[in-house]
DNA sequence: GCAAAAACATGAAATATTCCATCTTTTTTG
DNA sequence: CAAAAAAGATGGAATATTTCATGTTTTTGC
């Protein structure tokens, strides 16, 4: 594995592993990994399954999928470099959600065997995954909020600078979704996405060329994302 | 604090400390908790605020309830015996919702310091932390799930659902929230709550008596869950 | 590069939902 | 206990959203 040993010396979990954990432990979690390339659309994680890896993102966008009766939805979007499969993994190791690449993605697999005696036996990068695994469900109430409780455009719009902020962290970005998954991520139907979206572009907030967006007006899309 | 000494033998919370933690952790914790009576309507702990407790929920139910920009929703219901403000606890201490009793709790207050230093001590009680706070999460997740992607009449089913199989136990119970409650859970408007709970009744689905409700056909409420 | 498939787009009809006005019933409070 | 407040209920108009039908553009796979 080639790939694997070039990358290991500047790898971020390594990093964080060196100020949480011992050599000892890392070793044994390090002889444990393979690296692993997924293409745009391949599934990493898969819904129902039950799983014994965990996956340290490198680089890359995955989507969270949740199908509920034949019904694809999207609960967030996360990018590298994170740790995928913790809830998953604290939920009996049956995945909860699939997690798939929205763009080629670069991770490694770690046992899961291994990283349950590391997270036994080391309460700091217990509380490390801990912490990870409140973001992500910060994220998600986050989410919940915006979708239960606002109109489509607010939804939309809450996407939007979610994208900007968490994403891309820039105002300008290449959507990696199609219409019909921001429509299954915003809970409403394609068509409506289509709308608001132009909508937008036409009330001068944001600025569309195909897939790339542009957010224009920043406190206006705010705006929505309170009040639509 | 005679209350708290009379309750402390039988404490569920004692019970699980004891698999988990020694007997001088679990000194040190009882020593820093308080016995508290909380009344319908109060607030156990309030949305924002730094706080330096945790509340073992002896008897009661609760509500948590987050405040978005002056409209008030409810994200879950929870019932004793139950952890209050680990999500909270997560979260830097700063209360990421409120938990108001929603009818007459008791609860033992924990101190912050002492659970923390516990927590980090002890790698069981951790991951039974974690364990529980995982069952909110996905709890979280389903409501998150439906309110997105169903229409009311879904919600509004699962929201029914849910307070029988979780919260009563049972097919008949006193509704606990008021019709405008409800709304804020299930994202909706009040009369929308009023339509669809009378139309559930005209169809022989539930049947409602002021605040009673017996659900007389769950595979029926069921079915509305999957395609309202 | 071409054919097929998927994505994007648009408009109109059907449906769902909210908002508003008004009324009755129940609960709270002094 | 009576008055006030809150909750529950109802109907209609206004708005939001989906569904469907159809056409255009872009992407994908051989």
């Amino acid at each position: 594995m080639p790939l694997k040993t070039s990358h290991c010396n500047s790898c971020l979990f390594k990093t964080i592993c060196d100020q949480t954990i011992g050599k000892e432990d890392f070793d044994d979690l390090y002889r444990s990994t393979t690296f692993q390339i997924f293409r745009k659309g391949e599934i990493i994680l898969r819904q129902h399954m039950k799983m014994s890896n965990l996956v340290f993102l490198h680089t890359g966008i995955v989507k969270f999928c949740y199908n509920n009766y034949g019904k694809d939805i999207i609960l967030t979007i996360d990018k590298a470099p994170t740790l995928l499969g913790l809830a998953n993994y604290l939920n009996n190791n049956v995945n909860f959600f699939s997690i798939i690449a929205i763009e080629d993605c670069e991770g490694c697999m770690i046992d899961e065997d291994v990283f349950q005696r590391i997270l036994t036996n080391n309460p700091s990068f217990a509380l490390q995954a801990l912490n990870s695994f409140t973001n992500m469900f910060r994220q998600s109430m986050q989410s919940f909020i915006s979708l239960s409780y606002n109109q489509v455009q607010g939804r939309i719009a809450n996407i939007l600078v979610f994208l900007s902020k968490h994403i891309y962290e820039s105002s300008i970005f290449h959507l990696p979704l199609t219409r019909k998954e921001i429509a299954q991520f915003a809970g409403c139907s394609t068509e409506n996405v289509i709308n608001t979206l132009r909508k937008f572009d036409h009330d001068g907030i944001i600025r569309i060329n195909g897939k790339e967006i542009e957010i224009l007006d920043e406190k206006g899309l705010q705006l929505v994302c309170r009040m639509g």
